[in-house]
DNA sequence: GGGATGTACTCAATCGTTTGCGTCCAGACC
DNA sequence: GGTCTGGACGCAAACGATTGAGTACATCCC
């Protein structure tokens, strides 16, 4: 039924020890002997039981990975990316949804405890929140590598994106095309990228002294039909801005969703800039100007410096900043007059 | 470090068996004691480990789920609603990723073997391959809940969608509308769903009357960029069919990207319809007609047989088998002449 | 023949829990 | 006082592997 060392050992008359031996190809087993284990163990259809395996051996082979929402593309291409790294080296998952939710991140993560995971790659939820918890995971020796977002309040590898770089590139290309007003759809702010991004975006439009009128910021709670409802919202108001600038790539699908429903015209009504560069957004009509950040680099990456933190646990790590690409494409309507 | 029962148990002067009464709320431990058994775990963030655990209980709380694609949204939002249903009941996920390769899904499949699995719920890569691997998992008492795709040959529970009454509608529609000339952008032929879908295709084409040349039948391999590449392909040959239905959304974007690269009209020079409603269907220009299925549903269904499967493992369930909702939009032209 | 060397294998502890059973002791009852 | 009951706890055997230490035996060399 479910075959097991000491079946086979009693099948064969040996002892259990010397079917491990066999099966592990460790020294101190006869050729002959051996490969009668193997033939039989075969026939029986024997697989080691990983969990007593793991528990005598302090390692399971198990990375834990811990993202904010399995809807977005971002993270799917980013898990693949690390299962390509990890799988071959023969890693399993355990994947860990947050929905956003400090407190099932909690939950989620003393599972991962309870688990044994060797590794843990994650995307907190909050840039602060759930530091105890986290530094509990690195005190109990499993090492975690940060990606997207990092808790800045934890000393461990990461690998990020320059998100201020890249909206202050977005809102600059903006400007010089006579953009003096601006509306942000926001991932929600207590996340790391949430509050980068829309910080920078604050910050660069300050310093230009580009407006940004409260009721045009609109937390888009980092999904499509988020993003959908406060794009009907703004456009309720009278005032609007001359573009808008949407923090992700799934919350864009949500405001062009809107905006047609509106009858709203891109970018003769209005322009628009957006964070990440999805397949859509190049074959939407007009295309997308964009700044694109690569998923899977980040997460063959993350994965690698994971990797180096499992073997060498003593090796310090610096984080990592990726830089991201601008795209120009038609969705930006140039009212700068020199165009 | 990393508290185990003996600790607290020594720490206290007294047996790790109590420990465990008193922490897991069984009888036999004094509410004086057990309280501080209970303060004590707390103070030194003591977490059960569950490999030791489920190694004397013989249950993990695992469950495995095998999709054959990550970047495929139609997969997340169905892990997603397995999430919510099965994540509440305590159970944590090993997500495989078999990437349509049969000897991935071996390896993958004797992990969750190994890891002891309490279920597992599949969408295989093939429709008969691995049989005899599927069996010898059910042989192992794991069960199977098949969703989206299924094992023709292995009798188990399963919860798919009416593939082939989908196809037929679109056929059906299109022509209605006029199309006597069909290409099609398949998934990998050997799938159950790629299967049902080209020979739904083809058998209701063929009753009709309606042609599909041999060269108009692509294999878009599942993916945005296979389907992109048949799509610019396709268009090499001098003959077009007037309408092109495609398997499924990501595809879609395949084509719509092809389509728009080669200057080709939806739905003036080449009709549309496709597999599966994805949120860019509906903000495409022109938006895509479609029959489309609910993923969320199906994880759903799927999560809920598996919990029957655990707790009732006697009880027989039979396959369940969704409808499918056709959704005009302005991708098709009429050809009719009846407008 | 005796001592050294090495090979092939067994023994038993261990990883961290859970759990059936045994023991001890206090209190109740006749 | 003796017996019975039951609560509170300890003991030890599991679960299924791995692994250091130990034993038996053949071989080799002088």
């Amino acid at each position: 039924m479910k075959p097991t060392l000491k079946m086979i050992a009693q099948a064969l008359g040996v002892h259990p020890s010397t079917v491990s031996r066999a099966l592990s190809g460790k020294p101190g087993v006869s050729e002959e002997l051996r490969s009668r284990i193997i033939k039989l163990a075969q026939e029986m259809g024997y697989l080691p039981d990983s969990r007593a395996r793991s528990l005598r051996q302090g390692q399971t082979k198990i990375i834990g990975i811990v993202i904010p929402d399995m809807g977005n593309p971002f993270f799917s291409y980013a898990f693949s990316a690390m299962e390509r790294v990890l799988f071959p080296l023969g890693y399993s998952f355990f994947l860990c949804v947050t929905e956003e939710d400090n407190e099932k991140e909690r939950v989620l993560l003393e599972k991962l405890i309870s688990y044994k995971v060797d590794g843990i790659l994650a995307a907190p939820v909050d840039r602060v929140k759930n530091t105890k918890l986290y530094r509990e995971v690195q005190k109990r020796g499993i090492p975690v590598v940060f990606f997207d977002r990092r808790l800045v309040t934890i000393d461990t590898p990461y690998v990020v994106i320059d998100n201020r770089g890249a909206v202050t590139t977005l809102i600059d290309y903006l400007w010089k095309k006579g953009h003096r007003t601006l509306g942000v759809v926001t991932l929600h702010k207590e996340s790391y990228t949430g509050m980068e991004r829309f910080e920078a975006a604050m910050k660069r439009a300050k310093e230009l002294g580009m407006e940004i009128k409260d009721e045009w910021v609109k937390d888009g709670m980092s999904t499509e039909m988020g993003a959908y409802r406060v794009t009907l919202d703004l456009f309720k108001n009278g005032e609007l801005p001359s573009a808008l600038f949407v923090c992700n790539n799934v919350m864009a699908l949500g405001v062009l969703k809107a905006l047609k429903e509106l009858k709203v015209k891109i970018p003769e009504d209005i322009s628009l800039v957006t964070f990440d560069d999805s397949f859509w957004n190049q074959i939407f009509e007009p295309p997308i100007t964009c700044v694109a950040q690569d998923p899977e680099q980040l997460g063959m990456i993350a994965a690698t410096m994971m990797l180096d933190r499992i073997r060498y646990p003593e090796k310090k790590l610096s984080g990592v900043v990726l830089k991201t690409h601008f795209i120009e494409r038609e969705s930006v309507k140039d009212l700068s007059g020199k165009g």
